[in-house]
Parts: structure tokens; C-alpha cells; sequence
DNA sequence: CTCGCAAAGTTAGTATGACTAACATATGTT
DNA sequence: AACATATGTTAGTCATACTAACTTTGCGAG
């Protein structure tokens, strides 16, 4: 799905050398090299564990050079999660594809893919929504996910047969939001293997919607 | 930024104020005093927020001396919210009390517990369950959670006319906990009132109650 | 009672990380 | 070609986690 290099070429050694040292000294996308370090080493060392200084070193610049792309670590972190946002949205939009229209199996379709981000890119997941810091309350991401929420509100509607977003509709919505979401953290917490579960994720979650969808 | 005062009295430096600090050379129970403090910190300035330093301050003592107690930060964090879990078992059992044996209502009542325990005591919660660090996963913490699940899994037992805990109850008990866990998030994030949603917490319970322990 | 030792504090110092200031180099109009 | 600007660097400040080595205090054995 994801392909990249290395974030900084390794610039071939200079076969001429004596010359002066010409290899780059402008990174040429720091931005999106320093966006892609923050989100490898998030996953990697945990949102706690990550420090800029890291990013630097992966992205092969000074530790100063961010500040030229981002007000601070936290904004950082702000546009590295608003990338998973993008992602979490267009995964969610992929994985309705090719099935009925209308039919609950849309809606389970998208609680799979939602706790699979959350499992997949745990980091960006914790970060938005693991409390990290108040700070990372940016606008733009509450609209993001208002967006990818808006995404199983419709089906939900469509399950219903509603033409409309009712209020029954999102807080049918919102009941389904709540569970997928506390299944997301319980999962990577390990919760369910802990207590000797072998519940299967598809069938829990055909369970939940088959139960909120109803009446 | 930092306008940080000595929160305990300075008057009367003899009398024992009970709070933080003791004013002797020998503090008498730092180690009750730093998780104190700790604990006010992590509710105050979020879990990322919080850094030893401002626990010794509190506290009233030096940078070095938590160190006697804790063997890192880490490990401060673990001992606060291993109170916090017991506090929270604690109000879970208490809310039971008067509710009749089997009914669920006690189910609702400790939805409306846990609900309330996230709310209150944020920083405990978040740190607990909100992947802040591996590291903070400690086995003590792991069996106090489990304990309270249990809880929980006996009332729903008990609902279900079950005389054991078998693993349809395992199986719903976890449905209703990944649905409270999650409301637990979505409302401390304000979610809820972002989607313009005016349901009430408790009508909520109650419908996600019925509908898991029903068929 | 007091002696001495371990427990519990202290000060001073190291290492690392976030961020800033001042300087250096590349890049793209014109 | 030249300058303005974007982008990068080095060097330094400040806060914090943690350690080392010293000091004070409580307390138990003689």
C-alpha cells in the first residue's frame, strides 16, 4: 500500500570528489519526510516515545530544520495525524465497495475497517483519540472525522430507510461509534485474549449492528 | 508559565496540614504525597503534561527525592493509577447497593459508574487506557482491571439467569463493556455534543443494556 | 542513653530534548 | 547576474529525567 524509500536519497558518496561538497543541502520535501519520520517512529516508540530530535536523525537533518515546516512538536504530530485521518476516510470509503446498497453489511464493513485502522496505524489512532494532549484539539481535525463519521451515518440512514439524517439516525450512529471505538482500544489493550476469549471480530460486530439497526 | 506556588499553607509551619508537604526534614510519607500529587498534576495538566519535577514542587521536596520511593516516572504513574483503579472498583460496587439482585438495572448502574469514574478522574483513565506507553503495562494493573471486569460479568450473569459465567455471558459482558469504553472517550471528547446530540447518557445505557442482554 | 546504621532527604552534575538566534546556502523571479 | 526568500546549519538556552555523593534523622541493639 505504502511505498517509500528512504527519507533522505542516500545521495551516492560523491564519486568526484575534491570538488566541493555538493550533496544537497535542501531536502527537497522536508515537510513530507519529516511528516513520514513523525509517523514511523510514533508507531514505532509509542506517541509518548516520540521526540523530534528522532525524526530529525531518521529524516537525515539538524534538529533545528523543522522549525522551518512546523510551529512546534505538536504541530507536527497535528499534520501526521491529519494524513491517517485521509487514510482512515478513504480505507472506510474502499471497504464499502461492492456491496449492496442499503444492506447492514456496509455498516459492519466500515466497523471492520475502522477497528482495523485502529489496530493497523495505532499510533495515529491514539494520538486523535487517546487523550495524548489538549493541544492536539486542532479544528481541522475534528472536522476530519466529523467527515468520516458523516460516512456511516449515511448508511445507517440507508439501512433504515431514511431519506434523511434523523435524529433516531445518528443516535443509532453514535451508538455503533461508541461500541467499534471501545472495541478498538480493548483490542489493542488485548482484553479480549486476557480473558480467554476467541470471539471472532466479524461476528461481534454483525452481532452489534444486527442488535442497533433493529426496531 | 510557570507561576507555581507552594500549594500548602507556609503559615504554621508545625502544624500538620495533612496535605502535601511537611515542613521537617523527613517528609513522613512522601511516597503518599508524590502519588497525590502526581494525581492532581495528571487531572490537571493531562497525562503527557505531567512531569516529576512538578510533583516534587507540590510535594515539597527536591528533584532527587522521589527517587528514594520510585525507581523512575514510570513507575509513579503505575502507583497512581493502581489507586485509581481501586478507587474505581470501589464506586462500582457502591453504586450497586439497593439495586435488586439480577435486575438490569445494576447492569446500567455500572455503566453509568464507569461512565462517570472516565469523566471525573480523566487523567487515571487515559493513562490506563489510552496507550499512552507500553510501559505502563503492569501486571498489578492488569489483575485490578480484571477484577473489576469481573464485576461486571457476574451482574450480567445474573441477569441472564446464568449460574455460572459462562461464555455467552464473557462474550455480552465484553460487548457492553466495548460500548461503555468507548462512550467513555467519545464523551470526554465531546462528541456527542459536536454531532449536535442531545441524548441523555443514562436513556443511552439503558437502550444498549436491553439491547445485549436481550434474546 | 547513646551509638551507629539504614532510610530518606539534599545539592550538584550529566544527558537529552524542545526550541531560538544568528548565520549560510540554495532557488526562482526579474 | 542579482537579490529576496525559503530552507538548512551551528551553537546555545532552558527544562526535565535521572545519578552520585553527601547530610540529616529516626530507631533499635548494646
Amino acid at each position: 500500500m505504502n511505498k517509500r524509500e528512504k527519507i533522505t536519497d542516500p545521495a551516492l558518496p560523491d564519486a568526484d570528489d575534491g570538488a566541493l561538497k555538493k550533496s544537497r543541502y535542501h531536502h527537497g520535501d522536508l515537510r513530507a519526510g519529516l511528516i513520514e519520520a513523525t509517523r514511523r517512529l510514533v508507531e514505532e516508540k509509542g506517541p509518548d516515545g516520540f521526540s523530534v530530535s528522532d525524526a530529525c536523525r531518521l529524516a537525515g537533518v539538524s534538529t533545528a530544520a523543522p522549525y522551518k515546516h512546523f510551529k512546534d512538536k505538536n504541530e507536527m504530530l497535528v499534520a501526521m495525524v491529519m494524513e491517517g485521518m485521509v487514510r482512515h476516510r478513504d480505507n472506510m470509503l474502499a471497504a464499502l465497495e461492492g456491496i449492496p446498497e442499503g444492506s447492514p453489511e456496509r455498516v459492519t464493513a466500515l466497523g471492520r475497517e475502522y477497528v482495523n485502522f485502529a489496530l493497523t496505524e495505532t499510533g495515529v489512532f491514539r494520538l486523535k483519540f487517546g487523550g495524548f494532549s489538549d493541544r492536539l484539539e486542532d479544528p481541522r481535525l475534528q472536522e476530519a472525522g466529523q467527515q468520516t463519521f458523516n460516512i456511516v451515518l449515511r448508511e445507517v440512514a440507508a439501512c433504515r430507510n431514511e431519506p434523511e439524517i434523523t435524529d433516531d439516525v445518528r443516535r443509532r450512529g453514535f451508538l455503533l461509534w461508541s461500541f467499534v471505538h471501545g472495541l478498538s482500544f480493548l483490542l489493542y489493550d488485548k482484553k479480549l485474549k486476557d480473558m480467554g476469549g476467541d470471539v471472532e471480530l466479524v461476528s461481534m460486530l454483525t452481532d452489534i449492528a444486527y442488535r442497533v439497526l433493529r426496531d
